[in-house]
RNA sequence: GCCCGGGUGGUGUAGCCCGGCCUAUCAUGCGGGCCUGUCGAGCCCGCGACUCGGGUUCAAAUCCCGACCCGGGCGCCA
C-alpha cells in the first residue's frame, strides 16, 4: 500500500521481537488508546495478534506524524511504518518510533461501546455492535477457538472415514413433526427451513456412502428464550452404516476428546486471552441409563414419571453428581423420535442416547430403524402419515443397511468447552426470539 | 409463551420504597487547555440521559396501566 517503504516488512504486532530491533517494520491495525503527554504521545496499536506501543516523541518524529497521532480517534485504522526499539518501559518490551503514521480510515466518536473495556457493556449492546465487540481480544479468542474446534471435528471425522456432505436447508412441508418450522415462500410452493438433516443423512445410508457427516445450520421456530437455545444453530451431524448406537457413541466421545486436545495444542494463547484452562476429559464417558437418571433426580425431590422427558431442574440435580461429560442412554421409545430403534426384547426402551456436559445437552443420537415395516408402524404410532415421507421411506425399500448417527450442537459444544454462560457469546450474529439484526 | 426483576448521557451506573432543593450522581467517553515515559497516565474547564404511549397529581425519573426490549428462572425444544 505504501510504495515508498519497499524495505519495511509487514508484521503483526505480536511478531515484533529482538530480530527487528533497529529495523523498519510496517504495521496495520486499530488505535486502541492514545496517551497524550503533550510533547510525547503513546499510541497503542492493536491488530488481530496483539498490541504494540507506537511512541512519538515530538522532537524525533515528523511534525506530520506527530500531529496525526495527537488527534486520531480511538479505533481508527492506521498504517505505521517505523523503527523498532527495545524499550523496557514499553509494554511488551518493544516500541515503534514511526517514520509514517497514516490514518487509513478515521473512526467516528464516540464509539457505541468501549473496545478497551474500561467500561463494561451488556451482551445486548455488544451484539448490537458485534463488529466492535469482536475487536476485544477476549471476544475474538472465542471465535478463533470455534474455528479450531470446527477444523478439529472435520479432520477427525475425515480420518474416521466420514465423507462430508451438504443437504438442503429448504425443504417441503412434511418432515418429522414435533418442532416448529419456519415457513418460507418458495415460488408457488410452500416450503420450510430445515430443522435437521436427519432424514437426508439417513437416505444417504441407502446410497452406499456408508459414513457421512455434515456441519450446517438448523432452524427451529420455537419460542424458547434461554441462554442455551437459538432459532438458528450449527449442527454437526453424522450417520454411519453397519454399526449401532454403541458404535457412534464411541465416535462421539473420541471426537470430544480430540477437540479438547486440539484446542489445548493449537489455541493456548487464545485460552490465555480468555483466562480458561482446559482439562482433557477421560475416556470412556460414563453411561447413565434413563432410569438411573430419573432415580437420581427423584431421590432429591424432582420426580419424573417414567416415559417423560427429564426436566431442567432434574438435569441440574443430576449435574451436581455428574458435572463432566456423560451419556444418558436407553430412553423410553415414546420420548424419542419415530426413527429410533427400540430394543428387541424391551421395545418400550430404545437404542438412543444424549451426550451431556453437566445439565447441558450437547448431542443426541440413536441406532435408527432400518426395517421398512417397523418404520411405518412407528411413524403411524407417532401420529404421522407415511405418505408425507415418501422420498425418505423409498430409501428403505431397496437395500437400506443398519445404521446409527447423532447430531451435536456446535454452538453448545463451544459453550461447554469454554464454559460460556450464554450460547450467544459463541455465535457471531445470533438469531433468537427477538434478535434478527445484525 | 409463563413467573420474577429491570429499562437513566455513546457506554456502565446512582437516584425510584418515602413524588417537590433532580437545573439528575459517579465513572468512562467526547470537545478544549497544561504536560517528554505513559502502560486504567495525571490535572483543569466544558458537553451529553430519565424506552415509548396513556393515566393519577398542583407537581412524575420516582406512583398506576399497556406496549416494546433486557436479565434470571421455567416451559417448549423429534
Amino acid at each position: 500500500m505504501s510504495a515508498g517503504n519497499a524495505e519495511a516488512v509487514r508484521k503483526y504486532t505480536a511478531e515484533v521481537g529482538e530480530e527487528d530491533v533497529g529495523k523498519l517494520v510496517k504495521l496495520y491495525g486499530w488505535v486502541h488508546e492514545v496517551r497524550d503527554h503533550g510533547g510525547l504521545v503513546f499510541v497503542v496499536l492493536r491488530d488481530r495478534e496483539g498490541f504494540i506501543q507506537i511512541t512519538l516523541p515530538k522532537k524525533k518524529v515528523s511534525p506530520d506524524a506527530f500531529k496525526t497521532a495527537k488527534k486520531v480517534h480511538r479505533e481508527s485504522v492506521v498504517e505505521v511504518v517505523g523503527v523498532v526499539k527495545a524499550e523496557p518501559k514499553a509494554p511488551g518490551g518493544y516500541e515503534v518510533i514511526p517514520e509514517k503514521f497514516i490514518v487509513l480510515n478515521e473512526a467516528e466518536a464516540p464509539l457505541p461501546l468501549d473496545v478497551a473495556e474500561k467500561v463494561p457493556a451488556e451482551l445486548d449492546t455488544r451484539l448490537d455492535h458485534r463488529f466492535l465487540d469482536l475487536r476485544k481480544p477476549r471476544v475474538q479468542a472465542i471465535f478463533r477457538i470455534r474455528h479450531c474446534i470446527l477444523q478439529s471435528v472435520r479432520s477427525f471425522l475425515c480420518e474416521e472415514g466420514f465423507i462430508e456432505v451438504n443437504t438442503p436447508k429448504i425443504v417441503s412441508t412434511a418432515t418429522e413433526g414435533g418442532t416448529e418450522l419456519f415457513p418460507i415462500s418458495y415460488f408457488e410452493k410452500e416450503a420450510f427451513l430445515n430443522q435437521s438433516p436427519q432424514l437426508y443423512k439417513q437416505v444417504l445410508m441407502a446410497s452406499g456412502l456408508e459414513r457421512v457427516f455434515e456441519i450446517g445450520p438448523i432452524f427451529r421456530a420455537e419460542e424458547h428464550n434461554t441462554v442455551r437455545h437459538l432459532n438458528e444453530a450449527v449442527s454437526i451431524d453424522i450417520e454411519a452404516s453397519f454399526t449401532d448406537h454403541e458404535g457412534v457413541m464411541d465416535v462421539l466421545e473420541r471426537l470430544v476428546v480430540k477437540v479438547y486436545e486440539d484446542v489445548n495444542e493449537k489455541c493456548g494463547r487464545y485460552l490465555e486471552w480468555m483466562n480458561v484452562k482446559l482439562e482433557v476429559p477421560e475416556l470412556p464417558f460414563e453411561r447413565l441409563s434413563y432410569e438411573e437418571a430419573i432415580d437420581m433426580a427423584g431421590r432429591k425431590g424432582e420426580e419424573i414419571p417414567w416415559g417423560e422427558d427429564i426436566s431442567t431442574p432434574a438435569l441440574k440435580i443430576i449435574a451436581e453428581e455428574m458435572p463432566e461429560f456423560y451419556f444418558i442412554v436407553d430412553w423410553p421409545t415414546k420420548s424419542k423420535p419415530f426413527y429410533a430403534m427400540p430394543y428387541e426384547e424391551r421395545p418400550e426402551v430404545c437404542k438412543s442416547f444424549d451426550l451431556m456436559k453437566g445439565y447441558l445437552e450437547l448431542a443426541s443420537g440413536a441406532q435408527r430403524i432400518h426395517v421398512y415395516d417397523l418404520l411405518i408402524r412407528r411413524l403411524e404410532e407417532c401420529g404421522m402419515s407415511p405418505k408425507d415421507f415418501e422420498f425418505y421411506l423409498e430409501a428403505f425399500r431397496y437395500g437400506m443397511p443398519p445404521h446409527a448417527g447423532w447430531g451435536l450442537g456446535a454452538d453448545r459444544l463451544l459453550m461447554a468447552v469454554l464454559g460460556l454462560k450464554n450460547i450467544r457469546e459463541g455465535v457471531l450474529f445470533p438469531r433468537d426470539r427477538n434478535r434478527l439484526v445484525p
